[in-house]
RNA sequence: GCGAAAGUGGCGGAACCGGCAGACGCGCAGGACUUAGGAUCCUGUGGGGCAACCCGUGGGGGUUCGAGUCCCCCCUUUCGCACCA
């Protein structure tokens, strides 16, 4: 019988949807393993990145489980979000109704390539059951002072007509929709991702199974860095001005202060003095978006008029406000030290304002500077400071602020807390009332889920469609009973993806967001997989809201994911897949053509699975070629293999010998590194070796034993990769049951163990022969045998030999003279 | 600009600890079977000589008996951050 996929496939679909195979199994007694991959947006259809995703985490899941573990391998959909609405906006269907419609579709798709998913354990975000939780963790952190609502300017998408989170701007663009991000001041709900700065940073260093790249992004995202808060008293003003800097060694070369265009300052010192220009300045840099300023080089600036004191020196210097000076980080002001640093090189070249050398590492001088330079030295200028190593000055400076009251030592993180609140439909609603008596009064845990209302005015624009249904905004205050407005707003998307790995232990518990034992048994997760466009996003929130529901005494542990791997990314004619681009490329045709099996095959061979894969449609076909040999091996063999054997006296066959190399290779690869590509190249290496076994097989008893033991080895094999074909063949070969569920060959290190080893001779570092030796062979015997070697004698003949150098089992070589 | 990763046949890639460079596959070439083949099977396939041998992992230097792998300089590509004081 040809290799027919297609037929095959369903065959076996329906086989293990009979069998319930995918229900994840909790025998007592075996490891638990949580294999987990980033559940999906259901924005239309599964590409090839989906593909490459999943495929990567059912292998080992189907892995694990064969090795006897219980195996939590579940999925889901992150279903709330903007791309709902807009099709609702757009197309007049109801973001639910199109959500729904999506699933079902993508559904289908997986289940067409047949991923071990426990579908019973299924979590669809937008559904009550899911976001009532959201709701409910809202409130505990509510409670605990972890959320909390300010006016403060935002991250303002116009096209998507919501704040973005920090973690959401890309190059002051939306990461949605790219276009350019505006700043607006406005009332917003924050989660307090700073409070755990600190631990999410520390932890970092525990994190050894993540990759190093996602952790470098996490460090540089936290931002941590020390310094020191310094007061600069300001003429005309009765509150000193703040800066926040990193080198308070450097202070005495501050000859200006600078002052972000919108700090409060500005206008109380210019008040008495009301300079056109700096007004102007600053109209000019507001009318400015995020991306302008972010990309703006120059540096631009107008002096206030106003005049401040050096707290160390005593020295009088102006102030200016400029352009590159930030509000949001530090404390929107900051000390110039032009000498020192860049910025400020540039800023005084370009206004005329004094540069002063107070670290001198060499031979620098202010007139012939042509940079700043940061680097160590020994304090020159500096008062009672002057001589000291700059680093034992810093620690010193940072002593006498303190004890003189002129400021304190500090640390800064570039990281801030997480905005979550979105003028959006198709979210979480924030479960909070306002009433004009009592004011902020969140919704008592009984009244929850507030429900999201179905019928609503899809704007687009401005509020919350929300705010549009009056049955919802109106609502009896929960405190005093009299009428109250709800907060019209929703929750941020990435609140839904924060804790849903938590829930697929126990996807039906009503009474609490998960079961506590189910949480143990199986978290944190084993093994995560996912985008690396998640480092700074939705694997910071994970993090923290880990870390969060650990101190509200929810979860035993700190950290999600013990073992993270990030899959390239699949792109398309050298550019990222994407609906936008319009090179999706979806897996229906070619698995159509080839069968998943061979669809899944291809997308594992072709690349390590961290590596960026170029897509390209013809692959699948080799993948095929080599499935359909291993099926016509086995139907062409299955009936004789049931004949009588026994294992033969004598040396191991070197079938036997590969076969059980072969398990060794695959089973380290997917227990260790998970260099996926290569355990698939050692698959083709023993089907090799069986087919060229086949052409010479004898039908002996002995022979028959080796066959037998190599094709069945090799169907076990191939069962985490292709699982159809794998069990399909299983069966032929007179298997039981399906064999995710096992047994895993064993392998002897004995029978895999080489009896000769073939070494490469060399004379002076060149290739010159190979000899083949017994493998227990000592070095004198390998040498011996080398030198005597035919083609290594002319090489020698006539020589001087200074130095023999035999490494057991990797080489020989012969240095000459 | 700063930081990280990477550069190997016509292509995807392999070489895990410094030890035979190019596993495995695609493609290509020749052959077999065929009415035919875009099916299947066999053989070959880094370059030059077609033998001995020489050259070869972005370029240049170095360490070593031995370097794709380690060190220094340079080039290129990709990714991340982007005035973080």
């Amino acid at each position: 019988m040809a290799y027919e996929p297609l037929e095959l496939e369903a065959r076996m679909q329906k086989r293990w949807e009979e069998a319930g195979v995918a229900r994840t199994p909790e025998a007592p007694g075996r490891p638990n393993f949580y294999c987990l991959e980033m559940f999906m947006y259901p924005s239309g259809r599964i590409h090839m990145g989906h593909v490459r995703n999943y495929t990567i985490g059912d292998v080992v899941a189907r892995f694990q489980r064969m090795r006897g573990k219980n195996v939590l391998h579940p999925t889901g959909f992150d279903a709330f979000g903007l791309p709902a609405e807009n099709a609702a906006i757009k197309g007049g269907v109801h973001p639910k109704a199109w959500t729904d419609a999506n699933m079902a579709a993508m559904r289908s798709q997986l289940r067409r390539l047949g991923f071990l998913y426990d579908w019973d354990r299924e979590v669809v975000t937008c559904e009550p059951d899911y976001y009532r939780w959201n709701q409910w963790f809202f409130l505990r952190m509510y409670e605990k002072g972890l959320c909390y609502k300010a006016k403060r300017p935002v991250n303002w998408c116009p096209e998507c007509a919501t704040v973005l989170a920090n973690e959401q701007v890309e190059n002051g663009t939306c990461w949605r929709c790219h276009n350019p991000v505006e700043m607006r001041e406005l009332d917003q709900w924050f989660l307090k991702l700073t409070h755990y700065a600190e631990e999410l940073l520390r932890n970092l260093d525990d994190l050894t199974q993540w990759p190093p790249e996602v952790v470098a992004m996490q460090r540089n995202w936290i931002g941590r860095s020390e310094g020191a808060l310094v007061h600069f008293p300001v003429e005309g003003r009765e509150r000193p001005v703040t800066v926040f800097t990193t080198r308070l060694d450097t202070i005495y070369g501050a000859t200006y202060l600078l002052l972000a265009p919108e700090h409060p300052a500005v206008g109380e010192i210019t008040a008495a003095d009301r300079r056109p220009e700096v007004e102007a300045f600053r109209a000019r840099m507001r009318s400015q978006s995020t991306h302008e300023r972010a990309t703006t080089r120059e540096k631009e600036g107008v002096f206030t008029g106003a005049w401040a004191l050096n707290p160390f020196s005593g020295e009088r210097i102006p102030v200016w406000v400029a352009n590159f000076v930030l509000m949001d980080y530090g404390t929107g002001a900051v000390m110039s030290v032009p000498a020192h640093d860049q910025r400020d090189f540039e800023f005084a070249r370009a206004y005329g304002l004094p540069v002063r050398v107070v670290v001198q590492s060499g031979n620098l001088s202010a007139e012939t500077l042509e940079a700043a330079c940061p680097d160590d030295g020994v304090l020159v200028e500096s008062g009672p400071f002057t001589g000291l190593p700059n680093r034992e000055a810093a620690r010193r400076m940072g002593a006498f602020l303190e004890e003189k009251g002129l400021g304190q030592r500090t640390v800064q993180y570039r990281i801030k807390d997480w905005g979550i609140s979105r003028q959006r439909y198709w979210g979480t609603p924030i479960p909070i009332v306002y009433c004009p008596e009592c004011g902020t009064v969140p919704v008592p845990e009984r009244d929850l889920p507030v429900l999201l209302p179905k019928d609503v005015a899809f704007t687009g624009r401005g509020r919350s469609p929300l705010a549009t249904r009056e049955d919802f905004l109106k609502t009896p205050c929960p405190r005093c009973g009299k009428e109250a407005q709800r907060e019209t707003d929703t929750m941020d998307t990435f609140v839904d993806s924060s804790w849903y790995f938590l829930r697929y232990t126990s996807p039906k518990e009503s009474s609490a967001p998960f079961a506590r034992g189910a949480v143990e048994a199986w978290c944190p997760v084993d093994f995560y997989i996912g985008g690396i466009e998640h480092a700074t996003m939705h694997l910071i929130y994970c993090r923290f809201f880990t870390m969060v529901l650990r101190d509200l005494g929810l979860l035993p542990f700190g950290e999600p994911v013990k073992r993270l791997m990030c899959q390239g990314m699949v792109i398309k004619d050298g550019a990222k897949m994407s609906k936008s681009l319009g090179n999706l490329v979806e897996p229906d045709e070619m698995v159509a053509r080839y069968g998943a099996d061979a669809v899944r095959l291809n997308m594992l061979f072709v690349s390590p699975p961290w590596d960026r894969l170029d897509w390209q449609d013809s692959g699948a076909e080799g993948a095929y070629r080599f499935l359909a040999r291993v099926h016509g091996l086995v139907e062409e063999w299955a009936e004789d293999l049931k004949g009588p054997a026994e294992p033969g006296e004598g040396p191991v066959h070197p079938l036997r010998r590969k076969v059980h190399q072969t398990v060794a290779k695959v089973e380290g690869e997917l227990e260790g590194r998970l260099k996926i590509n290569t355990a698939v190249a050692a698959l083709m290496e023993l089907a090799n070796a069986v087919l060229a076994f086949a052409a010479s097989y004898d039908r002996s008893p002995g022979q028959r034993f080796v066959f037998r033991e190599a094709l069945t080895a090799l169907v076990q094999l191939l069962a985490p990769f292709t699982p159809h074909l794998a069990d399909a063949l299983w069966e032929r070969l007179g298997g039981q049951g399906f064999l995710v569920d096992g047994p895993w060959p064993a392998w002897d290190p004995e029978l895999a163990a080489e009896e000769e080893v073939t070494l490469p001779v060399q004379v002076n570092g060149r290739l010159r022969a190979q000899v083949t030796v017994p493998a227990g062979a000592s070095e004198a015997e390998i040498l011996e045998a080398a030198r005597n070697h035919e083609k290594v004698r002319p090489h020698l003949a006539g020589r001087t030999v200074v130095k023999e150098i035999a490494v057991a089992g990797k080489v020989v070589n012969f240095v000459v003279r």
